[in-house]
DNA sequence: GCGTAACCCTACGCACGAGTAGGTATGCTC
DNA sequence: GAGCATACCTACTCGTGCGTAGGGTTACGC
């Protein structure tokens, strides 16, 4: 028995990879628990226990995932955002390659941002993703300020930070949501928000409440 | 045999309620798969069958807990937000009585924001939720700049008021995350990054991309 | 050309959790 | 105080899906 070999041996880094992308795709699609192992399997053409045998559990693919999407998405950032340019222009380089990833890697941004936060073995690993890109940006804005000859609380810092690390996440979604929409001009859109504001805190502007 | 009841017999308003309470509470802590209907039933002092008796399957239940966090919330915005205020007051009361809701309830904060998100049979109902909120906000900015004389274009103002949203929601997460932070003073932080920015739009300054 | 290791399969065991069957007790109405 | 609805329970069934046992076959070194 030998004429048709029907599908082909393939060495385990190629596998490995192919397994990564459907597990990716399924998950973005289903969510963590409501996935199963056999529909992840049958995308990658391949019959279960060969992933277990290279991946692992559940819990280890999933993991798997999120370091593969998570490691290409902070590569594109860190690649792009060189630290001895102008803060605007570190910004703009970085949302450039941020949507880009995003628009790129559609069901792996789904992976990071949708399903990783709920599930709690998982959420850990994506905050402390979140948290560095959050010091990233606090980083910037005070390195910005300090040439200004200006400072402000840490605390304050860390939330604006975190509040445009946030618009730039749900920009991210509605990108991931409309297919024909352009990452750069997405880019573009998020600099006149963040960055307007932004320059208006460096400057000393600030909103403070009524009395009432 | 009767000396002691052991546990009281209450109406069926009071025991939904809570039945919700404990719904909530684990789904948020666990997501809603993760989530098994023996432990809502523990955690609310009850037995399972009475839990399907009064709210139905498990994903009727979880809907009725989308609905009530969804609703307070809305409520508690809606009521805060007067149509008639000039935009920055409006916005102010908004994010106050916004923040305020996730501070009183952040465990119904977490079931909307991180798990309804990504499972599949609920997204919508929250998607929904939240076009009305980027609808309203869209709508403040849409106001705003008119009275100013100017206009943009509608995609423009959607894709600024989803920005905007988004980086509510990123702090409302961030306040969940803190329970001794100050609902109120978080509000101020979101609108001296929210404000400053939309305020600048409102006056025609806008960022350009670089030529390279 | 022969051993051995890498690649790949079909078919199962087993636990966990959604949903239910069938019954008991308490209070309310007349 | 008889009847009836409502509140409540213990103890099951049964599907689904994770993880594995126990093999088979192709390639590659020597």
């Amino acid at each position: 028995m030998s004429t048709a070999p029907a599908f082909k041996r393939l060495p385990r880094a190629v596998r490995e990879q192919q397994m990564l992308d459907a597990a990716v795709k399924v998950f973005s699609r289903r969510g963590f628990h409501a996935a199963s192992m056999d529909e992840i399997a049958e995308d990658a053409g391949i019959s279960k226990p060969m992933v277990y045998a290279y991946l692992g559990t559940k819990e280890e693919l999933f993991v798997a995932c999120l370091h593969r999407e998570g490691t290409r998405m902070m590569e594109a950032i860190a690649g792009a955002a060189a630290p001895d340019l102008p803060a605007d222009e570190r910004l703009w380089r970085g949302l450039k390659a941020f949507f880009g990833f995003v628009g790129a890697y559609r069901d792996g941004w789904a992976v990071l941002y949708r399903q990783a936060r709920g599930e709690q073995p998982f959420a850990g690993e994506l905050a402390s993703m979140r948290a560095r890109l959050v010091e990233v940006v606090a980083g910037m804005l005070d390195h910005a300020l300090r040439a200004e000859g200006r400072e402000i609380a840490a605390i304050d810092l860390e939330v604006v930070a975190y509040a445009l690390v946030g618009a730039t996440e749900s920009l991210a979604d509605w990108l991931a949501d409309h297919p024909d929409a352009d990452p750069e001009k997405t880019a573009t859109r998020m600099m006149n928000v963040a960055w307007l504001g932004a320059a208006q805190l460096l400057h000393g502007v600030t909103w403070r409440p009524p009395a009432d």
